[in-house]
This record gives structure tokens, C-alpha cells and sequence, in this order.
DNA sequence: TTGATTCATTCAATTGATTGAATAACTTGG
DNA sequence: CCAAGTTATTCAATCAATTGAATGAATCAA
């Protein structure tokens, strides 16, 4: 109720959820609350009743307009995509779309990676939902739902492909090399943990969440290593690969 | 019941958990069985009759032992604990003991850190549990119980100040520096991120599961990044920091 | 016998879903 | 412009199913 007004601005264009495109009121509300509170406990931890209460709506909506609360957590999670998707998703796909004859250079791969983290950090504070996402999202990881395969092909996909192209790009290798894609891997762990591990990110740094301010020291933490792990093998001599 | 057997291997010695000392039996299955369903679905999803019939004893021996579902689920949790601590934990300890006036090498360091890694990756790989535990750890993380306080205080805080100060001595800095505290999350991301992230890395490459040639493929991944961060600034001549 | 453990059964509470009536919004025909 | 009809939406009440827990008898071990 309260908590809806500051997420309004996101404005879903919800219409290509189910067709209809002239309810702004209910349905909506029931994503904006489906959200918050599938994101604070989880599929089977929400209720229906807590939901209904907490979007002002009657429970028996949740049944009328997506079928049930398995329907709601899929338009949940499709809204989730579509915000994603408009703030961090282009920059990847102009990456991996690059012709492959026309590698990025080092520090040109090492710029776009920190322009696409940026961009991640700063939709997640600009966004007071983002922390929502982010657990509905890890939860998948662990125990995955059909919602899963919707993520992963519509965003998680893109940006991994994008950075397994820039670091296959700096550091000479290619981006479908196995090694290069677990290597990948690792380096989206680096700024994935601060949604992954947020409560031991909070303990530690004795935060309550992510400002601007802690988004700007975790980006130059990141960046500091995504530096090093980007120019390491051309700034050595006799760059000391793997084994 | 079938699944029981091949973690019995992990003989935890649960004697602390109440001060009984002598039912190897129900009780232990009890803990066995709600790793598995606990990891499986979560504290909410995971039903006591499951649990029960997994564990093939009666359900009313869960409230007998434990006091109830959440009684067993922090067994279960202490139980986890005390696998990780005997496993990986001693080599974090003797280096955040290390004497601070008597600083580690940068080439110290990393291999000191590719050592925690690879004991970790060994811990996972050696126990077919492991799965399981990584589930409930990262689900609490996303909605912490009292049970995190215990995985926190027992294992993860000791983990993060173990590769802070690597990290700090490897870049010439000090190991209480926020900064550095930033950069060692992200180093920890690096390889958590595969537990973290674990269906998106078994569709990246195709995995079934975490074996030993997976494991061994890892941290080739990781070493290789490793080695980059804390050895970047040492064969770097004008070690270009953050912005 | 005595205490510990297991068992089938039952209980109250909560769950997601359904129902059918009530109401609002909109359409149509005059 | 209106009135009747039609659809869309909201609502309180209820349903069957499942939940964690409790019960008291039965079983076992010492």
C-alpha cells in the first residue's frame, strides 16, 4: 500500500502478460505486492491472504486475474525480466553481437565490463524493489522453477555471453573455450555477491542496504579487481597461465 | 533411507547438540534426511512427514528429539557447521592469526589463497551433501533465521578476514580497510558464485553435478583470476588504483 | 519393573482455491 | 440522454487439503 507509491515509477507495461491492457489498479498492485513478499519469504513461504492484505485487494483476485499464486509468481518474475531487461540488457547484446573479427582490446574490454557493471549497481539502487529481485532470483539458483528458465534466457544468458566475450577478447582466448566461460563465471561472482551474500556483505561492512554510496565503494572494489584480472596478462611479461 | 547411507561417511559427531550421546539411529537419520529435504525445498516448503519418511522413522520422533520442525532444522544447520569447520576451517584460522607485523608475500598470499580454494572445492566435491548445504546456506542469506548467526560466527567470518588479509598483504594495504574488505567480498564471489549461481553454471556447461574433474576445472578457472588480483600491482610498474 | 523410544491416530490451525452474490463499469437500443 | 442489459470486477464466506504438533497406547531394553 504504502510501499507501492515508491514503485510506481516503474511503470511495467504489463499488457503483454496476458492480453488485456486496461487495468492498472488490481492486477498491478498484486505484482507490486506479489514482489515485495514472494522476494521477503518465497513461494511457499507468502500466502495468498498476506499478499491480497498487503496489495489492498480481496484474496479471490489473485485467482481472477493469474489463475492462482503460481500464475502471480510467474508475472512476478516476467515483470522482474522486463525491468531487467530495459536497464542492463542492451549493453550486453551490442557486446556479444560484435563481430568476432573485430576484437575488443584489452582496455577497451575492461571499460565496457565496468560500464556494464555500473550499470547493474546503479538499477539496483535506483530500483528499492531490486533487493526483491534479487532474492526471488538467488532462490531460483537453488531450486528452480519454470520461472527460472524465463531469467535465464531472457537476461542471465546475454550478460554472461557478453562477459565471456570481453575477457576471452583481453586476454587472447575465445569466448566459447570452456575454460574462458568458467573463468566468466568467476568474474560475475565478483559483483553477484553483493546480492548472493548480502547478509554477509551487510554483517560485515555494518550496512542496512545499498545507497548510492555503497554502490559507489562496491564499484571501485570491483573495479579494481576487474582491472587486474583484465590487463594481468598483458602488463606481464611471461604471463603465467593457468596450471 | 537409500541416500542415508552415503553420508553416514560424515560421521558428525552430533553429541553436542543436546548432551545425549548414544542414538546413532533415528535422531541421526533425522539430521541426515532434513539435510537432504531442507536443501532440497526450504524451511517452509520442506513438510515433516517427508522428512520423516526419508529418514524412514516415525514423524512424531522429529518433535521427540528436536522439539519440532525448526529444532531439527537447526541441527541440521549445526550439523553443516561442523562438517565446513573441520574441513576448511583451520587453514583461515592460522592465517588471520598470522602476526600482522609479519606480512605475507603477494606470491604467499596467492597461493595461500588458491590452498583455501582448492580445500574448499575438495569439501564439495568429497561430500555428496554438499549440494544440500549450499542450498540452505544461500537461502539464508536471502532471509536470514538465527541459524545464519551460527553459519556466520562459525565459518563465513573467519573465511572473509582469512582472505582480507591475504588480499591486504598482497596489494600493500591494510586488512580493516573497508576498501580491502570490498575487494576480499569480490574475491570470495569468485568462487562462491559456484554455488551461488549453480543453475546457471550447470546450463552454461552442460553439468550434471560437481565432480572431481569438474572441481579440478574451477579452479584452474579461479587460480587463473586469483593470480591476476594479487599479483596485478606487483608486475605492474605504475599501478594505476581505482579511478 | 522402569524408563526410553516408536507408533498410529487425532487435533487445531492454516493453506490455496472456489463459490455465488453484490457491485461497478460499460454497451446497446430507443 | 436514458434505461435495460451485459460484462467485468470485488467481496465475504466456505471448502477440502495439508500442515506441525500432540496424544496415549504399544514396544523395547535394561
Amino acid at each position: 500500500m504504502t510501499k507501492a507509491s515508491d514503485w510506481d515509477l516503474m511503470a511495467v507495461p504489463d499488457s503483454f502478460l496476458t492480453g488485456k491492457g486496461s487495468e492498472p489498479d488490481a492486477r498491478q498492485r498484486l505484482i507490486t505486492a506479489g514482489l515485495e513478499i514472494f522476494g521477503a519469504y518465497n513461494l511457499e513461504g507468502a500466502t495468498t491472504r498476506q499478499i491480497a492484505l498487503q496489495a489492498g485487494v480481496n484474496q479471490a483476485a489473485i485467482a481472477y486475474y493469474f489463475g492462482g499464486k503460481e500464475g502471480l509468481y510467474m508475472a512476478v518474475i516476467e515483470s522482474v525480466v522486463s525491468t531487467i531487461k530495459a536497464n542492463v540488457l542492451p549493453a550486453a547484446l551490442s557486446i556479444k553481437e560484435r563481430d568476432p573479427a573485430n576484437g575488443f582490446t584489452p582496455r577497451e574490454a575492461l571499460e565496457l565490463a565496468q560500464g556494464m557493471i555500473r550499470a547493474f549497481l546503479g538499477t539496483l539502487v535506483r530500483f528499492p524493489m531490486a533487493s526483491s529481485w534479487s532474492r526471488i532470483v538467488m532462490r531460483e539458483q537453488m531450486q528452480p522453477t519454470k520461472g527460472f528458465d524465463y531469467i535465464y534466457e531472457n537476461v542471465i544468458q546475454h550478460i554472461h555471453q557478453a562477459f565471456a566475450r570481453l575477457l576471452a577478447d583481453a586476454t587472447g582466448s575465445h569466448s566459447e573455450d570452456p575454460q574462458m566461460i568458467l573463468r566468466a563465471h568467476s568474474l560475475v561472482g565478483q559483483f553477484i555477491i553483493f546480492l548472493a551474500g548480502r547478509e554477509t556483505v551487510r554483517r560485515r561492512m555494518h550496512w542496512q542496504c545499498y545507497t548510492a554510496e555503497e554502490a559507489r565503494q562496491i564499484e571501485a572494489a570491483v573495479n579494481a579487481n576487474l582491472e587486474a584480472i583484465f590487463l594481468y596478462e598483458t602488463n606481464t611479461p611471461g604471463k603465467g597461465n593457468d596450471q
